[in-house]
DNA sequence: TGACGGCAATAGTATTACTTTCAAAAATGA
DNA sequence: TCATTTTTGAAAGTAATACTATTGCCGTCA
């Protein structure tokens, strides 16, 4: 198996977790105890007992949990763009390509045995859960210089470029990547807290409401930009 | 002037805050300090300061300053359904109405006079900056059975409603409506603070942003229910 | 051997969200 | 108008949290 590795902004951590056993059990433990308890409930304190480590020695590797949430939405995001690239790579009509792209965002999440301190089923749930908040902070605009949301725009600035090939004359391209980037994960949020708000049901199994979700998605993108 | 006032869900507050006198300085006073310091920032004990009165005062009108977020977030979204009742009661085009209403919620927001004690271009920025805390929490499955989400369930059911008049086919009018009720205000923060997620411009004034806003928002409705 | 990086352990600080208690003031109502 | 009830203010207290500071140990590598 190929060992890859994504190369995430510097700024987002003091040091490096993914080159010592420590700064890995950092993550994958903070991972599973986010997806558990929450952000707000999660503290470098109980990931410290769980890791059986000290709170201080959490701190060495990110400046606060803030930070560490940062990382983690920046390390999916990276895994999605990653993945759109090899699901798009082979194709040259513009249209499939957008297509694929929105398959890989709205498809239901599965292990990726190419990164094994991360547990990608959880992420996605964190993602869905709490990833508005790494922007609905006071430090939003400090955050944003420091290149914290790079991952993010990124992938962004991919889904638009495919919009404007498909449709070069779209005004909106930027506008309508976030959109469907957030309405995504918003409504898979809606269809399990808030079901009023969405017209995917609980009751479906998971690949009934990911194919609604994708039909959702892919009308409006390709309905929106006229084709 | 007519006295009106908008029927919130009894659970919002401990005390009505709208029949005494500390209740509405509460409310006045808790708009422009959330605006001032952001909802992180903001303490009860700060807003007690702020209207001479006590950190345990404010407690006998709100549990707690999230409850607050929700009564102030809620009553924003009373006041658009009120304001789209009114722009499109006397439109019998289906079409015409459905414009009408995604004007409402796309233009810039100004001072109404009928709503004394509530500063409605400060409680725009709040709910542009905010509304997602409401719903992101622990407690969001407990809040959205004792009914805090009713008006903004109301005003995205009033839009998905209109949505189907004109598009009695299109099976995905709440996630629509959702969408767009999140994405209008999405793009206003995206606008100030991730400015490369959106194509409004900063540089251009507001009036050319929200007229740019109603574009791609009308576009992307009218376009995707088939118009 | 010894300098150094990495880590554990402990204690400490400032702030916050919220509660409790009690007395004073204001509103109410007979 | 006077007694009663309700509402408010003042002050202190509690538990939790996010984060910092310090110290000293252990293993590695020059």
């Amino acid at each position: 198996m190929a060992d890859i590795s994504f190369r995430v902004n510097s700024k987002l951590f003091v040091r490096d977790p993914q080159h010592t056993d420590l700064g890995q059990r950092i993550i994958k433990h903070s991972i599973d105890l986010i997806d558990k308890l929450g952000f707000e409930d999660f503290t470098f304190r109980k990931l410290a007992d769980q890791i059986e480590s000290a709170e201080a020695s959490v701190y060495r590797y990110f400046e606060n949990k803030h930070r560490l949430l940062h990382y983690l939405t920046a390390w999916y995001w990276n895994w999605l763009n990653y993945r759109i690239d090899i699901a798009t790579n082979s194709l040259s009509d513009g249209s499939l390509r957008l297509k694929a792209a929105i398959k890989v965002i709205t498809d239901p999440k599965i292990e990726d045995p190419r990164f094994e301190f991360v547990n990608e089923v959880a992420l996605h749930r964190i993602v869905v859960a709490e990833m508005e908040k790494t922007y609905l902070t006071k430090w939003v605009d400090n955050d944003n210089e420091e290149g914290l949301f790079w991952g993010f725009n990124s992938l962004c600035h991919k889904l638009s470029g495919f919009i404007n090939i498909v449709s070069p004359g779209y005004s909106f391209a930027n506008s309508l990547a976030s959109t469907v980037l957030l309405a995504t994960h918003q409504q898979l949020f809606f269809l399990i807290h808030l079901p009023g708000l969405s017209d995917m049901k609980k009751k479906d199994d998971l690949s009934v409401q990911h194919q609604q979700l994708q039909t959702f998605i892919e009308e409006m993108v390709f309905r929106t930009i006229g084709c």
